[in-house]
Formats: structure tokens, C-alpha cells, sequence
DNA sequence: GTTCCGCATGAATCGATAG
DNA sequence: ACTATCGATTCATGCGGAA
């Protein structure tokens, strides 16, 4: 069977078992958050969230291979005046299932949606869940270095005697620092919060994450060359970017509208945008036909 | 026995028996991460901190006022590679106990301590968990709204001490003369990411939160002449922030020494900065002693 | 007064090495 | 093998004195 760059339809947790064992480099998703999108998907009970997600991760987890990340991005709905408990009771479940949980990046989505409720104030973060197979998995950190902020043009200006030594942190927690280290350095390593607009431009999916997304985690957990999975590709994102950045791409979902849709935004892309070549060495310039 | 703004000495579980039931209207606090402040307090294992803190929770269950609030600040640490999940099973167990999961806000710290490690970033920001005892609950969201546009929050978050005992004036709204120039503008309400950076300033205590944040979560959940609880008061920041804002406190620490630091935070507050006094309506203008 | 500039300091985690 | 200890890594901000 063709997977490795193709746009399939059908259940995630049916298909993927055509794919072979060890096969992919990345998982990044963002699938249906419970009952919030009945529209559209068929709608998942909160209650019903966990069993309903475990064997497509079983899946997932089988894929994967030893040195791949799974990144899961999610966020609880609020029931009830309440939020849900099912993605921490995910995460517990998926530890049981073999899953590594490394980190949670924070996304801070800088354009939320006004609105006003008498008890809570407007949602602007959603989580990153990072899961991974082994300890020893594959991470390039300089493929996300960031400019320095500013304060390091006053600050390493002129260093102190302090600044010249390893200077331990004074309460015992084992830090200390050689500031002069740093000197010449202008781009540094980001942290775990990553700061992104949502998409506002709705392209018939309803819930968009920006292709910078997906790209920052591409970039940060695989090379060129490399197998990127969407499993519930929506709208294709997450295959646009991998095009982009000239990894492989396999998008799964269950309704035919998306992958109608994610097929044309990945010929599209494919079909040589100028600033494709600028990112992918190997493509040609083509005449940008739109 | 009285407890009404006092510091007071000894494990939080048992101090607070003494109590009386329904009588705090916010509990903040930042209880030590596990094993996390290994030097200055005991040290929890992280194996062991659900069971370390539930008894805990129960008696802060029964002291909160049915119109109140918790809000717990806490971070999981790295065990093995990991992230711990002795958070999550905190909220599921809390859950189990009575409490109601409202919210979760996201305390992004722009100057975390740095550092590489090969498999993740430094981290960025922890997490502050909304409890409540009941789905109708006291929150003053006008307290809190914030100017529109980027610059007031920058400048917010900018503010030194200086700058805040002299713009900080006006009563209960915490907007200084300066920025309170924009009140009658385009106000907004604030979302659910708070940016603050760190206490650096040394004070004999390991892990300072700004007093900025206990401060925005007392003009929230709470009204001038309401009790606010912290039940691991370390060097005093909680007391500080509701004697500023004209609430009562209650203050609860294991360690003598930090009682000792809280008290004479505590003392040096009241005796009566000008600043004070503007804010405080109850008090007498009284002259600066220093 | 106000701005500027020097300077100190904070909830970490990993891998190697030793016991 | 399992645990304990140790060295190595690297930003951003607020305070306080000087200009």
C-alpha cells in the first residue's frame, strides 16, 4: 500500500494499521476536541474522549519510530462551569499504554476570540503534549534558535567581575553561571512557551492552527527527508508544512470534505509557490500560476 | 484562639483545624514543588505528594467559603526524563475530594533561570489552578481589566517597586496615576495568560512570585474587608499583597525562620508607606519612618 | 526629580563518574 | 544494577547608586 505522501481517508486507528511498524519521524495533530466540533466530526462525548483516542495512540505508538516525538495538541473544553478531565486523564492513560510524557509546550494564541462570561476570562493558551517512545529521541534545537532580546546589547556591554567567574545561585538549587559565556552570542534557544496568532482565515475547517505551528515542531523534532504524520489532518496544515520544509507527509481523516480539501492545498502548494523554492533547495522557481 | 492577620507557625493541616468553617474568601498559595526545595523546606518525594497534600486540601475545603476560591501555583518537575504527573492526579484527586476544577491560568515567566539540556527548553511558565467549592462563586472581573493594546501590558509588567508605590494609588481599581489616564478609554478584560517575570531581588527565599500576582488574584476573587489565606506563606509575599489592597490575611508556615521573614515583611508594610495608606482607606496617613 | 548604568540573582536538568 | 554526587549548560529583569 502508498502511504508516504498521500492524503487518506478513514479512521486513523483503521488505516494506520496499512502503515508498517518504526515508519515515521513526527506525529503532530490536533484532533477534534470533545464535542466541540459535532458539526463538522461526529462529535465525541467528553466522557467517552479517552476510550475513544487509546487505540488510535496504540497506533501511533506502533508507527512511531524509537527516536520520533508525537506532539498532541489539545484542550479541554469546559463542562458544566468545569473544565473536563480528559486529557490529564489521557496523559495518565497513554503512560500506561508505553508513552513517554516529556514536556508540555504552552501555546499562547495571541488573538483569541473576544467574548466575556461571568466566571471565566477569553482561553488563550492551548497545550503541546509532547509523548515520546524512548528517552533517546531525536531533537534539533538550533533549527528554532531565536535572535537575542534586547537587553543583551546593554547588558554584555560590560561585565562585572562577577560575570567573568562561575557565579553559583546563592539558594542551593546547584545553579550557577559564567555570563561571559555568552558574549558574541545573538541568536539564542527558545523556551517552552511558543507565542502564535491562530489563523483567522477560515478555509471550511473549524479549528485552524497556523502553518508556523506545526513547521516550529517539524523543524525542532525532524530533518529533510524525514516522515511527518497528521492523523487527523483537517484542513492540511500540517502536510502543507511538511511540503514546505521538504519533509514526507501522511495526512488521515474521516470525513471525504477534508481530504478533498487537504489534497488541493497540498497540490497547490506542490505546484511550486515562489517562496516554496525559497525553503526547499531542492525545488525548482516555477511561475506562480495563482 | 485568634488567626485574623497573624503569621502563623506550624504545619498548615493542623493549624488550620483551628479555623472556624466558611471563613476565607481566597486561598493563594505556592506550596514547595516536590523535592523541589529540598534545602529550605523537608522535601516531598514527588511519588508522594498527592498523599502529602490531600489532607491539606480537605481542611482548606472546609475553611473556603462556599463563595471562594483556590488558587494553587504549582509546577511539575522532571523525574527521569519525565515530566511527573503528580499534578494531574492532584486535580483528579482534589476532584474526588469536593473541589470543583473552574479554571486553569497560565503564569508565563519571562525570565526563567537558563540553561541547555540536549532533550528540552527551559521552562517558561507554571501553572495557577482555579478550585472551587461551588459553581456560584465571587469574581470581580472590572478589578482586573487592563487597557487595550500591548504596550499597557508591557508596561504593567514593567513596573518596578518605585514605580508602583507611586503610581499604584487609586483605590482598588491598581491602576497608577499615569496609566489610570486610560481608564476611561477602551478598557478590556484580561485572558487567562498572565505575564509576569520573576522576583529576583534576594529574600532569603527561594522562590518568589512577584507581588504582582497574588495582587491580581486578590482584586479578582476578592472585595476590601475579605480574608485571604496562604498556607505556605514563605517570605510573606501573599500578606503583603492583601494588607496592600486592604484585605485581611492569614498566613501559615512551617519553617520559623520564614515566619520570622513574613512578620517583619508584614510590620515594615504596615507601618505605613504613604502608598499605603491611599490605598488602604482604614488607615491613618501616617508619617514614613525611614 | 529623572534617567542611566552597573550589577546581582532566580522552583533546573542532564550525563558522567563514583560508591 | 542501582543510587548518590558533581560538573556543565545558559536569559532576562529589577534594584540601587551615580550622573
Amino acid at each position: 500500500m502508498k502511504y508516504l505522501n498521500e492524503i487518506l481517508l478513514g479512521d486513523c486507528g483503521e488505516v494506520l494499521k496499512s502503515l508498517p511498524n518504526d515508519s515515521v519521524d513526527l506525529i503532530f495533530t490536533s484532533p477534534p476536541y470533545a464535542d466541540q466540533r459535532r458539526q463538522t466530526y461526529g462529535g465525541v462525548s467528553p466522557n467517552e474522549y479517552v476510550a475513544w483516542f487509546l487505540p488510535k495512540a496504540e497506533q501511533f505508538l506502533r508507527v512511531l519510530k524509537p527516536t520520533g516525538t508525537f506532539v498532541l495538541n489539545v484542550k479541554e473544553r469546559v463542562v458544566d462551569g468545569e473544565r473536563h478531565t480528559y486529557v490529564i486523564e489521557l496523559i495518565l492513560a497513554m503512560r500506561k499504554q508505553g508513552w513517554s510524557w516529556t514536556e508540555e509546550f504552552m501555546w499562547h494564541k495571541k488573538n483569541s476570540y473576544p467574548g466575556k462570561w461571568p466566571n471565566r476570562f477569553r482561553d488563550n493558551w492551548e497545550r503541546l503534549i509532547q509523548f515520546n517512545k524512548s528517552k533517546k529521541f531525536n531533537m534539533y534545537q538550533e533549527a528554532v534558535m531565536v535572535p537575542v532580546g534586547d537587553w543583551a546589547k546593554e547588558r554584555l556591554a560590560k561585565l562585572s567581575e562577577t560575570d567573568r567567574m562561575r557565579d553559583e545561585s546563592k539558594v542551593g538549587s546547584g545553579f550557577g553561571k559564567n555570563i561571559s559565556n555568552w558574549l558574541g552570542r545573538d541568536m539564542v534557544y527558545p523556551t517552552n512557551v511558543i507565542h502564535m496568532a491562530t489563523e483567522c482565515s477560515n478555509r471550511n475547517h473549524s479549528a485552524v492552527f497556523p502553518v508556523d505551528l506545526p513547521k516550529w515542531f517539524i523543524r525542532l523534532f525532524t530533518e529533510p527527508g524525514d516522515t511527518v504524520l497528521d492523523p487527523f489532518i483537517g484542513s492540511g496544515t500540517t502536510a502543507v508544512a511538511a511540503i514546505q520544509l521538504a519533509r514526507n507527509y501522511v495526512g488521515i481523516d474521516l470525513n471525504p470534505e477534508y481530504v478533498e480539501i487537504s489534497r488541493a492545498r497540498v497540490a497547490e502548494t506542490q505546484l511550486g509557490l515562489p517562496y516554496i523554492a525559497e525553503e526547499r533547495e531542492d525545488y525548482q522557481v516555477v511561475e506562480n500560476i495563482a
